[in-house]
DNA sequence: AGCACGCCGACT
DNA sequence: GTCGGCGTGCTC
């Protein structure tokens, strides 16, 4: 008898086994239909076997085989069961994560449509004879003669689908095969010698990890062209990574304009369903040439794949925060180094792990010095030292100047806050009172438009109190600045000048952004205010000064991956500022100009700023000098979740005392309350990757025997927030 | 994750 | 007397 052996999307870590009958090791990686419980499922065939350890009664059979060839290769598969095991998550779940969603469900399962067919021999033989009254028939048949794009023949008639589907099955139409076109990437301007010395390193470096160390305007999307050019040239794929959507535009028609004749396919969560699937198939039959993506096109099945580029690889958001909590960039550098092809991490603030990863010599470090438009400077960083300045709303005197000067000069100012709302704590004076969310343990933030006081972490909202719940005073003191404060700080101060808030709330209407963005570039706004959303990736040509605010929070945060950021986002706002011809500034509010994250900044040193966090991370022993993973637990009371995790922690304890793997105490979660639900948490850390590694692969699967009475719990292998 | 089964409060 | 709450247990 013979036994599939199938993942199935279910949070189990282990593999289900059906009968089945006249499948091959050639049908490794294809779907499969399978009974489930009381419905049926799809499930991908992982292995077959002549034994079972299930006894023959309970098993049951495979209904149905979904797919001719794999969906997923054998090195997708080899990949991600490498994920599996080093996230600690279920294979089954793992495999799902990484298919469109229209190819996981029974509904759905529709054969993709081709988008261009034409007609066989066979096609042309059969449909010759037509009878006259045959007429839709006679025109389809008409326009295949030349091949026909399917969607145009489809919509000829109504009952066009049916009849295309039918003579597809017959045999008489065929899927055209994208027939790769000559590729001749338009020239590129010249390179400056660091692009020129990067692009010439990289080509002799094969198929290793290199980071491209390159400050903002340094010209690295022009390295990424160069060797994208090099790699297209000789037939193969390239798939390029970007953190977010907002970056994807731009990108994607500098790629346009580069490669007319490349089909690019663009691969994020807002391409709909139907077609990222159909981008997903044509990627896997080799149809497309450039893939440009978030972090989910990590796993887009590429049979020629030739190189990866990881675009801004420190940011955030290649790491994912739910289900399988992998980093696409990691994901990145080990689907290089099995394929053996060559990964390109590009960044002018890289994360710590890949830096550190270079001056180990684990990765090629290339450094793009100077700015490559010549001329172009970098903008001069001032710091304004707010410790005898006394601020109104947030702003000094000596920067309110400033902005008049831009104003009365006509050029744009950008004001960078990363925080929303009009103030984050609303504060009563007479007893110490403070509106906080009854859900989270956060502080409620005042929207002054809205009226509305609302939590950031879990949406919750309520209405501003007339007067203090506690004491009855009628004079809440709103305390500290978010975007909307600025905005009417300056909008008194500066009567004349046209502002702009560009921040999650004011951009939520679709097309908002895209809008301001217009209107920046048009000259329709003198001062910006905005979070994050401005920091990246945007030219503005009239914009000359970046004034910051608030950013010292950061500085002494219990988190210490928040200077780390903090120096990233500051880096990148910096770079907003100035473009060729005219020289930007950049001012930094802030209470300790001494500090060294700021005198790097002013000096443009981001390595000696993280040779001098890496230094602190050795003595801490923190990542990227340890390795760790977190075991968190929520429940309804905090009491359930701690007990919890010391069950576990009993679990995880090492056999030897001269085990590397520390597995230290649960604790609160920092945030306590998160959406009604206590929260804690418990580390596991070790200096070395693999011991920490095998302690998970020995315990693990243990966890998911421990009883959970209203217990949920998730394992993250190298979490960034901790 | 679904989806059953199972045992206790407010409703036609 | 039932409808339905979500606690517990299973899926080859």
């Amino acid at each position: 008898m013979q036994i599939a052996r199938v993942a199935l999307d279910v949070p189990l870590p282990q593999l289900f086994d059906y009968r089945a009958e006249g499948l091959n090791e050639a049908h490794l990686g294809c779907r499969v239909l399978v009974p489930f419980g009381r419905r049926q499922r799809v499930a991908i065939l992982m292995a077959l076997d002549q034994h079972s350890e299930i006894e023959p009664a309970r098993l049951k059979s495979v209904m149905a085989l979904l797919d001719e060839a794999p969906l997923l290769d054998s090195g997708l598969l080899q990949l991600l069961t490498f994920c599996s095991q080093y996230y600690q998550y279920p294979l089954g779940a793992t495999l799902f994560t990484a298919l469109p969603g229209r190819l996981r469900q029974t509904e759905a399962l529709r054969e993709a449509m081709p988008q261009q067919v034409c007609l066989t021999p066979a096609g042309q033989a059969a449909l010759a004879a037509l009878p006259a009254q045959a007429r839709l028939q006679r025109q389809l048949f008409q326009a295949l003669q030349q091949g026909g794009d399917w969607q145009v023949l489809v919509s000829m008639g109504a009952s066009a689908p049916a009849l295309l589907k039918h003579w597809l099955t017959q045999g008489w139409l065929e899927p055209v095969r994208g027939v790769a076109p000559e590729l001749s990437p338009t020239d590129g301007p010249t390179l400056s010698p660091d692009q020129g010395h990067a692009v010439a390193a990289l080509r002799e470096l094969g198929a290793e990890t290199a980071l491209l160390f390159g400050i903002t305007g340094s010209g690295k999307t022009e390295v990424y062209l160069q060797r994208l050019a090099e790699v297209l040239a000789t037939g193969q794929q390239g798939l390029v990574l970007v953190p977010e959507i907002n970056l994807t535009p731009q990108l994607l028609q500098r790629f346009r304009q580069r490669f007319p004749t490349a089909r690019i396919a663009c691969l994020h969560s807002e391409v709909s369903d139907a077609e990222r699937a159909r981008e997903w198939l044509a990627c896997q039959a080799g149809e497309r040439d450039l893939i440009l993506g978030t972090r989910l096109a990590v796993f887009t099945p590429l049979p020629r794949l030739g190189l990866i580029v990881v675009d801004e690889e420190h940011d955030a958001s290649y790491k994912q925060q739910e289900g399988l909590r992998y980093s696409a960039r990691d994901v990145a550098v080990m689907r290089g180094r099995q394929a053996g092809v060559q990964v390109l991490l590009g960044s002018a603030t890289p994360s710590l792990e890949s830096w550190h990863n270079a001056q180990q010599a684990r990765y090629r470090l290339l450094s793009l010095g100077q700015r490559a438009v010549a001329g172009a400077q970098l903008p001069e960083v001032v710091l304004l030292d707010t410790r005898r300045a006394p601020l109104r709303d947030g702003l000094s005197e000596a920067l309110l100047r400033v902005l008049r000067q831009q104003l009365q000069r006509g050029e744009q100012s950008l004001l960078f806050l990363n925080r929303r709302g009009y103030a984050p704590v609303l504060f009563c004076d007479a007893c110490g009172w403070q509106a906080s969310c009854r859900r989270c343990s956060a502080r409620l933030v005042w929207h002054r438009g809205e009226r509305r006081l609302v939590c950031h972490h879990c949406g919750w909202g309520q209405a501003v109190p007339q007067h203090c719940p506690d004491c009855g005073n009628q004079d809440l003191k709103p305390v500290g600045s978010g975007t909307q404060r600025l905005e009417a700080a300056l909008a008194e101060a500066l009567p004349e000048a046209r502002l702009l808030r560009v921040d999650r709330d004011s951009m939520r209407r679709k097309g908002s952004w895209q809008a301001a963005q217009q209107q920046i570039v048009a000259g329709e706004a003198d001062i910006l205010i905005g979070t994050q959303m401005l920091a990246k990736g945007h030219d503005f040509p009239n914009l000359t000064l970046v004034a910051v605010v608030g950013a010292d929070g950061s500085l002494y945060s219990a988190d210490y991956r928040a200077s780390e950021r903090l120096f990233a986002q500051l880096v990148q706002v910096a770079g907003r500022a100035g473009r060729a011809d005219k020289p930007g500034r950049v001012l930094v509010q802030t209470a300790f100009p001494d500090h060294p994250l700021y005198v790097a900044l002013t000096r443009h040193d981001y390595p000696a700023f993280a040779a001098q966090l890496l230094a602190e991370r050795a003595q801490c022993l923190f990542p990227p000098l340890a390795y760790q993973a977190i075991l968190r637990a929520e429940a309804r009371t905090l009491e359930q979740a701690l007990q919890w995790l010391q069950q576990a922690r009993q679990l995880m304890l090492p056999e030897q005392a001269a085990d590397t793997v520390e597995v230290f105490e649960p604790v609160p979660a920092l945030m306590l309350r998160v959406n009604g639900r206590e929260r804690a948490q418990l580390m596991l850390q070790s200096t070395t990757r693999a011991a920490l590694q095998q302690r998970l692969r020995a315990v693990t699967p243990q966890l998911y025997g421990l009883p959970t009475p209203g217990v949920s719990w998730t394992l993250e292998v190298d979490p960034l927030d901790v």
